[in-house]
Parts: C-alpha cells; structure tokens; sequence
DNA sequence: TCAACCCTCCGTAAAAATCCTGAGGGCTAT
DNA sequence: ATAGCCCTCAGGATTTTTACGGAGGGTTGA
C-alpha cells in the first residue's frame, strides 16, 4: 500500500492539531482531512477518500458511535478507530457494535496508534488487551442493564429528578397520577433500585438525566 | 528573555506528545518536562525549574486545581495555564481562585496557545472573552451555591442516595430519625432544592456522591 | 398469530417525606 | 464574647410515595 489516508475526527482543536503534527513525521500515512463534529465528517466524506478514520466518540451533534454506523453502511470500506478518553467498558462494547476496527484510549502512546492504524487499515481488528478485558468485564453487566428505559419513562425520569410532585407531572403530560407512578415503579424495576432517590441516582450517574 | 521553559501535565499520552510536537516548532520556548498526574508533577518540580505550566484539570491522583494551590506556595512565581475540556464557568471561577494565570479550553487553536503562554510567562493573564464571560456568569450563582455541605450532611446524603429510608439512615448513625430529616431540611435548603429526587440530582451532577 | 413490550388507569392502606416552628449545647474564628 | 455554623432533637399536620395486584388497548417483530 502506498500511503495510509486517514481522517481525523474531534472536537478538541488542539488535539486535532497534536495528532496531525505527531502523525506527520511518520512516512507511512497522510492525514488527507479533519472534522470537528460528527455531521462535518459525514459531509466531508461525501468528496474525501480515505482508509481509517481516528474518532473521537463525544463531540457535538451526532454522537461518534452514530457517525461510525451511519458511515459504514455508505462506505463499508472505511475503518474506524475511536479515540477516547473514556475507558469504560460500555464505550468499548458500544464501539464495537457500532463496527469500530479499532479503539484507543486518549493516553496510548505514539507507537501504539500507530501500530493500531496500520492494523486496521489492512483490515484487522485492533485492541489491546487491557481494551478486551473491559469488553469481557462489561458484557455481563450489559446483560442485566440491557433493560432501557422507554421514552415515556425517560420522560417522566426528566421531571421527577426536577422535583415535581407525581401530580404535577401527571397534569403536565395529560395522564393520571396512577399512570405517573406506574412508570416510576416499572423504572424502578428495571434500574434495580428501592425507590425514588436512589432511582435518581442511577439515572444521573447513567447519564439518563 | 531566552526561551520560555513549560512543562505540560496531563495525563493523556497522546494529547502531551500532540502539544509537545506541535510546541516544539515554536522557536521561542522548550518543554522541559511533562507529568502524566497532579503528584508526578509536584514531584519534578522538586528538581525541575520552569516558567509556565500547562495543566489539566481531571488527572488521577491530587486534582489539578488543588496541585496549583499547593505549588503556588511553594514555587510563588511559577504560572500556571489550564488547558482542560470543561468549558463551565464554575470551573473556570475555581482555576482563578486556585491561581490559575490562564486558562484554556482543549479546542483552543495553536495560535491562542503560543498568545496564552507568551502573556503568561511574562506575569500577565490570559482569559480570552469567552472565559471571561463564563466566569462573570458563574460568579452570582457560585454566592448562592457557596454553602457546602458538612461532613454530617455528606454522609447522611451518601446514605439517602443508596435509597436508604429516614429510620435505616437513623439507625445506622445512631441518630433519632428527626436529626435526620433536618440534615436532609438543610441539605435542601443550602443546594436551593425542592425535595429529595432534586437534592440526589444536583449532588450527583456536583460529583457529591 | 402470538409473545412481548409500551402506555394507560385504578382502590386501598400503610409508610414515608415534607412543612410548620422551635431549641439547646458545642466549636471556632473575629 | 459574640456571631455563626454544626449537630442534635421534637410534636403535629399534611402531602406524597410505596406496596399490594390487576387490566385493557396498541404496536412490533419473530
């Protein structure tokens, strides 16, 4: 392969610009463009080639898991290393059925995302081990947290953790307290939780709310 | 002056290469040392001289507002710019008080850096407008939300977001239920919330609990 | 079509939280 | 020593939540 194209896609200017001059010293790729938001990626690939795409996972608009989806059902030659501070095993997992190739956290070093655009761009899979022990880690929660919250329930969740009273939301979405509280209980239910405060809880450190 | 010696602390990898390649094409200073945590840091200054200090907030280990105000005292003319994600003003509000001479927002462009750490380093400081504004914004609601919550107050709210009921929380403090409530009146009054679901909503989003 | 959700609604009763208002002793910093 | 917190405690009234245990209509996907 002659030289690697790769994009560059994060929300964080500096880094953009860390990446591009850490990457140009290395003969083998070409960074042929960057976006700094999920939409302007999806824009600019509609004129730019490129084989791996470096992608950061939260930025504005479009989530980066979003973008990767949306991506890979236009281009389905287009590789994807997300590039993230978050080391958790839900963004892991989450990554790779997005179809991420790749995923690095923000303090890998040079080498290291280097040797995981190479791989990727030659269509392997790269994640080190410490990445797959946090998928492993996480499928098993996964499992039992797969229970989401609908979007009513999302709904109702917003208002109680403002501190409305079961009756003003009631009134406020046009239903009955009965049905109000139905959706705390059932949201309790999934969620594991006893009651109100540590449902909030859950939701705020889920990021629900 | 000659050239202006920074170290960068941060404790993602590849940001402090990204900086320190991208810095290094600057003739004008030279990064002399670089820290991946708050306590690493304070260590090589021990042994390190320099004139400015590129800092982020969220490290592991001693938070990165609380490394300024210790090496503040300890090295007074030292300046330190922090160059971190959070764009909120409550954050920024804390760098100033923490000593902070600039401060930084990660999508900042290379020029804004070269300007901050120029201005810095000869004792002036750097808030671009947009800091600015957030930090004045920041100012009136930082005197309402002065009042933290004692350590009484702390652990009673611990054990109130793990859905624990008024009497289990009393029991488990050797407490009467009333004492209690009052912790949770206060807490209440003092983050300037209606009821419980909030109280847990706004200590969770302020990393309380 | 059938299971599996989602959203809606209810009666009753017990349990808990919130609202009033008030207070005494201890510690600390000015 | 005086103000200002912190921690402790209370009686009584009111409001809210939680626990029981259903249930019917709608949508969706296997």
């Amino acid at each position: 392969m002659s030289s690697i194209k790769v994009i560059i896609a994060d929300d964080h200017q500096l880094f953009r610009e860390g990446l591009i001059s850490l990457l140009s010293k290395s003969g083998s790729l070409e960074i042929v463009a960057e976006a700094e938001s999920g939409d302007q990626l999806l824009d600019l690939l509609k004129t730019t080639t490129a084989h791996v795409v470096l992608i950061d996972i939260s930025m504005p608009g479009t989530n980066g898991l979003e973008v990767i989806r949306q991506a890979r059902e236009l281009y389905p030659d287009l590789k994807f290393i997300v590039l993230t501070m978050h080391a958790e095993g839900q963004y892991v997992v989450k990554a790779v059925k997005s179809g991420a190739f790749g995923y690095l956290v923000k303090n890998a070093d040079e080498n290291e995302l280097l040797a995981a655009i190479n791989e990727v761009a030659i269509g392997k899979k790269y994640f080190n081990s410490e990445i797959s022990e946090l998928m492993i880690t996480n499928m098993a929660i996964e499992e039992e947290a797969h229970k989401k919250l609908s979007e009513r329930e999302t709904e109702v969740l917003n208002l109680v953790s403002e501190g409305k009273t079961t009756k003003e939301i009631a009134a406020q979405l046009f239903v009955s307290a009965r049905t109000v509280e139905t959706h705390r209980v059932n949201m309790m239910k999934k969620l594991n939780v006893q009651n109100t405060a540590e449902l909030i809880k859950r939701a705020a450190h889920l990021k629900l709310i």
